[in-house]
RNA sequence: GGAGAGGUGACCGAGAGGCCGAAGGUGAUCGCCUGCUAAGCGAUUGAGUGCUCAAAAAGUGCUCCGAGGGUUCGAAUCCCUCCCUCUCCGCCA
């Protein structure tokens, strides 16, 4: 949620801003709005304000012993007036609350503005490009044969777009989490390890609802929710906490699975593991003060590249474009990862700066010792998301005989140096 | 799922219709005292939001005692619904 003061106070320049993002957006309705609204809750205040006056007098006269029917009546007529002025209120500030929390945060100055998402800007390439001698395999065809990534077993057991693991497959799986995980306490992060169903309050806080309510699957029987990102649950460890100026950055980290809907993306990216209902990722989540966040951001991101390098991974740094980002970041990168099999891109982190947008809807807060409290800034990565980087892992370092070489990190988990043996 | 007990400021805890943003304590900050530390003494110490103000400071209004409704001239206090925590029972990995 954006502040309505800054709002108020910088109308042309904040529209601006948010024009690059989406051109539709325009503020006035927003501004007139709050205008209404304080106007009637001015009104409020001072009704209450005399309400509280008689109801003292009301307290003084009883006490004194003198009649207080007088006062009474007048508090009864008080009453009415301001309940109806109390209602007028109310609705202008629904009303109001509805379009700023549609409102997406204000994008930093370095997002390149475009409505085009291939838009975005390279930043950097790194690792290496692996060279084949046969044309490779996507890692759909590299499994088959040994049926380790089983498609057919998972529709059976949940329909479309599931992903079942089998032996190597689920032991690979299982040692990426393992090792992305270890690699992320190393770095300082807490590790956390969070329920995956969360409550309303909780999306609302890390800003999917009430906009995306439809990407998230509900629970039929209670208000819970299947978290579509394990940021929602590691940003909501700080709502309405007050941080300790001084133990801020605050670094956490989780492994879990999560859940999207992916309602209207039917018959796109369906083939293996890119783009199912139910994926794994290490997600890396830091609190912070305002003037950390930048370097803080550049952390996450180095410490995603440093995973992918270390799988010895061919991929590329991109900055989105303003029309690509998610409503709470001002500014987003990716790390994509190159898939020799599938010929493609595929996005394995995305790393955003949020500034206090999430902060302020969940009162995330620290206070340096003297001063007043304040809001945080949080910034969120993947470290990074399984469902890609397996596909990549196998397409790059697949064999001509369809076998695959296991990268070093994660040898010890497997058991063994290569995988997907033929016969 | 059943039965009970609770949810009050950073924390503990009183408060049982009006003078309660809330006693008392702990903690924190500042000062005094002490050779230093401890102890002692005194003062200060919640959040949000509006207005005045160029701004800061200050002043001032409103709101907040788990959430939402209700009763009442008036609710932390009474009633209803919900949420959460704890204890016991049942069920269960």
């Amino acid at each position: 949620m954006l502040d309505l003061r800054y709002l108020r106070n910088h109308p042309v320049k904040a529209e601006k801003s948010l024009q690059a993002r989406d051109p539709k957006i325009s503020l006035d309705k927003l501004l007139a709005l709050d205008s209404a609204w304080r106007g009637v809750l001015q009104r409020v205040e001072e009704l209450r304000a005399e309400r509280n006056d008689a109801g003292a007098a009301i307290a003084r006269a009883k006490k004194a012993g003198d009649d207080a029917n007088s006062a009474i009546k007048r508090m009864t007529k008080l009453k009415a007036d301001l309940q109806k002025q109390e209602e007028q209120a109310d609705e202008f500030k629904a009303r109001l609350d509805d379009v700023l929390l549609s409102l997406p945060n204000l994008a930093d100055p370095a997002v390149p503005v475009s409505q085009d998402k291939d838009d975005f800007e390279e930043l950097r390439v790194g690792g290496k490009l692996a060279n084949f001698s046969f044309e490779p395999k996507d890692h759909v065809e590299l499994t088959e044969p040994t049926g380790t990534l089983d498609f057919p077993g998972a529709a059976k057991l949940s329909g479309s777009g599931f992903a079942l693991y089998r032996g190597e497959m689920a032991l690979l799986e299982w040692g990426l989490l393992s090792w992305m995980f270890k690699e992320a306490a190393a770095a300082g992060y807490e590790p956390i390890l969070p329920p995956f169903l969360v409550n309303h309050d909780s999306l609302y806080t890390s800003s999917q609802f009430p906009k995306f309510m439809g990407d998230v699957y509900k629970l039929a029987d209670d208000d819970l929710y299947l978290i579509p990102t394990s940021e929602v649950t590691l940003v909501n460890l700080g709502r309405e906490v007050t941080f300790q100026g001084e133990d801020l950055p605050k670094r956490v980290a989780a492994v879990t699975a999560n859940f999207r809907r992916e309602a209207g993306t039917y018959g796109k990216d369906t083939r293996g593991l890119v783009r199912t209902h139910q994926f794994n990722k290490v997600e890396l989540v830091t609190f912070c003060q305002p003037e950390q966040a930048s370097g803080l951001f550049e952390e996450i991101i180095a410490h995603a590249e440093k995973i992918v390098k270390s799988l010895g991974l061919y991929y590329r740094v991109v900055r989105l474009a303003s029309c690509d980002l998610a409503q709470q970041a001002t500014m987003t990168v990716d790390i994509e990862v190159w898939c020799p099999g599938m010929k493609r891109w595929w996005e394995v982190s995305s790393v955003s700066n949020c500034s206090d947008y999430q902060a302020r809807r969940g009162g995330i807060r620290y206070k340096v010792s003297g001063g007043k409290s304040q809001l945080c800034h949080t910034l969120n990565g993947s470290g990074v998301a399984t469902s890609r980087l397996l596909p990549a892992i196998l397409e790059t370092h697949q064999q001509s005989d369809g076998s695959v070489i296991v990268p070093k990190p994660l040898q010890a988990f497997v058991g063994r140096e290569r995988i997907n043996l033929p016969g």
